[in-house]
DNA sequence: CAGTAAGTTTTGTCAATAGTGAACTTTTGA
DNA sequence: TCAAAAGTTCACTATTGACAAAACTTACTG
């Protein structure tokens, strides 16, 4: 691999990890965007990322399950392969929208605790994340682009 | 305090913590959303919170430094006070908003090594981080609160 | 149905990080 | 100017989590 390239990939991991993947999966990630073909073995990922076959296997399964890569199987081939899968990204920030319904409940948990007329800080906190909660769904909806 | 709410600190500070804060700084901010009076001291958080004072002084100088919480002096008082910030939640936003730019930029500089041609993945990403980095600003504007 | 390749799970090691407690510096009110 | 309180910094410890390596399980292919 280029060693340009090589470079890119690390800094782009420490991106995700930044956002809150593990290292391991932010490098096979970021490998995934740019390899060719667009479907890599574990095998393959394991040489050009010097990284174990347990350590790809965790990572792989993880990404799998935030459904940000697929795992497919060629007829024929032995071993599975792995694509970043078409609308990650949206899937990406749907998920995060999905998370900010938690910081609204729980500041309304808070809420009922102290009570909404000692409750200012409290509800600014609520406002703002439900006013996200409803408006981020409706911008993803606006952005023209895939699944 | 009130374990119910001394539980809801604790619960809360989790959930800073999967955004990004350190576990301290996220107990600090949960501790200053229901303290009564809205001021405290590090001391009185000190106890509430059984923390030390240096890792105080490092959580409170973080939170300050991400403008979420201020620092401030009564006349007359020996020790500073914390409270959190107006408009904490709307900055807080902000700041999330001011990185998507990094990954719009990270993907460019991708496709400037595998070339626009080859580049459909990364194009997908940085589109929709560009998308995002022109929309959410915007929203935030919509959002009727203070600065 | 064997033999082998792929994938998962487990164990041990290492590095990173948070937090305590103590030493040190700064501030402030008398 | 002095003494005490507040705040910062530092050294050490404990915890956490990622990773490699190897043992183990699963499942394909001939």
């Amino acid at each position: 691999m280029d060693p340009a390239l090589k470079r890119w990939v690390e800094e782009t991991a420490l991106l995700f990890e930044a956002a809150g993947l593990p290292r391991m999966a932010g490098r096979v990630l970021a490998f995934l965007l740019v390899a060719e073909p667009a479907e890599q073995s574990a095998k393959e990922m394991g040489e050009a990322l010097s990284a174990s076959k347990g350590a790809l296997s965790g990572a792989l399964n993880l990404l799998t399950r935030l459904q940000l890569v697929e795992r497919l199987r060629r007829p024929g081939e032995r071993a599975d392969r792995y694509a970043v899968r078409p609308g990650a990204w949206r899937r990406l920030l749907l998920e995060k929208a999905r998370t900010l319904a938690l910081y609204r409940e729980q500041a309304e948990k808070g809420l009922a605790l102290v009570g909404e007329a000692r409750g200012e800080r409290l509800r600014e906190m609520r406002d703002l994340y439900a006013f996200f909660e409803r408006e981020l769904p409706k911008l993803l909806e606006r952005f023209p682009g895939e699944a």
